[in-house]
DNA sequence: ATTCTAAGTTATAGCATATTACATTCGCGA
DNA sequence: TCGCGAATGTAATATGCTATAACTTAGAAT
């Protein structure tokens, strides 16, 4: 059942909300295919306005992505805050790699559309989806609960935040079958959290020996 | 300068060549905007013949990009197995990693066709595209230079193979910057080589000494 | 030589993006 | 509260791409 809580009323000239309940619904479509998936013309017609409406609120459909995805990007930072905030035996490092995975996979046209578009990196300093993604990462810093020793833990959460990646793209391109169905998708996330935990154990146990040396 | 290779020739009637052709120029297009950049007419149009000359070939566009897909596996395989083969003091998986990081950046929209698409998922067992997929992951597993020891091997192959887009995914999305740009892309690709390496280390002295004990 | 078929052509339908010119309503200052 | 400008929405339309239908050409097969 499509929500019609976002339709323009009807005898109403204003929709009231257009912008925001464009990309409500265009990740709504996402969900499914894909930026493909969004089409203005097909988006206004499920919010009950003209096909030019939205030309109002975005320049163009890249306009429009672009906003999706920087929305995107903050529910799945909150996605990730609120698996790190739960209470549970797991580490926090841990909680935020399984639960990218889990949107990775159930929300995976949303994915593709975060990550598997030019459309991040088309995005200028300081602009909202900027904002968006570095906000992001900065959340995989704060899950390695270490403290800042020299550039290693920043480089300690890039590797962990490539490795996640990959893991969806592979685990999404059907790669876990056959002989390397062996392996779940779960235990592989979990390696790559053990060995970052590893790594940084060293480069901190490093920099305190060093500091001490200086002493 | 547009290759005019493969062009229809004047006063002809047929291209002679036109599946292969049409192949060709739709890498040639997304080598700079990926999948998006295929346009059916405009290949047409660059190849001298009819817009609906290609649907002799392809039923759909989805089938053209495919196709493309496919071809574009074959180059990554042949360009990873240069590498791998080409003499040098470092070791094959290096080779091979490094060389993924290169097609991944330098071809980053070819590489955007093959893994940012849901085109491979889709791919049938057997298909062509699903061959050419699988002989490229049997390079990764080739280039670990390690015998078989249980389902561990192909567990680090999927690793750094997921690593490895990782990185590309990354880079690609400008994270290199800011305090990031300590580590350079070269080095975290590294980083996963050693981590895989000392990984499999491990397995196979494990599986040794198992041997050992049950013999 | 004739015929069958693969491969190409023209014409056209259908859909999506985007622009232009026009209409309506909201909100704010006089 | 009147009225006016800015914001927002509509209708009409141009442009571009995918895809199909009906027709044409040439190469191959007998």
């Amino acid at each position: 059942m499509r929500s019609q809580l976002a339709r323009k009323p009807e005898n109403t000239y204003h929709h009231g909300d257009l912008r925001d309940a464009l990309i409500k619904a265009a990740l709504r479509e996402a969900e499914q295919g894909g930026a493909e998936a969004i089409s203005i013309k097909a988006l206004a017609k499920q919010l009950g306005v003209s096909q030019p409406a939205p030309y109002r609120h975005f320049a163009d459909r890249e306009a429009l992505l672009t906003a999706a995805t920087a929305e995107a990007f903050r529910q799945f930072s909150a996605m990730l805050r609120d698996a790190m905030m739960k209470p549970s035996k797991q580490s926090k490092l841990s909680r935020l790699a399984q639960a990218t995975l889990d949107f990775g996979l159930r929300r995976n046209g949303v994915y593709r559309l975060m990550f598997a578009s030019r459309t991040v990196s088309c995005a200028a300093k300081g602009s909202e989806l900027h904002e968006a993604t570095r906000e992001t990462f900065a959340l995989v810093i704060e899950a390695l609960e270490a403290p800042a020793v020299g550039y290693l833990r920043e480089r300690q959460a890039l590797k962990i935040w490539a490795a996640l990646h990959g893991v969806v793209m592979l685990a999404e391109q059907g790669l876990f079958t056959g002989e390397a169905a062996h392996a779940t998708r779960e235990e592989l996330v979990e390696d790559f959290v053990n060995e970052t935990k590893a790594a940084l154990a060293v480069a901190i146990k490093d920099a305190q020996r060093r500091k001490k040396a200086g002493a």
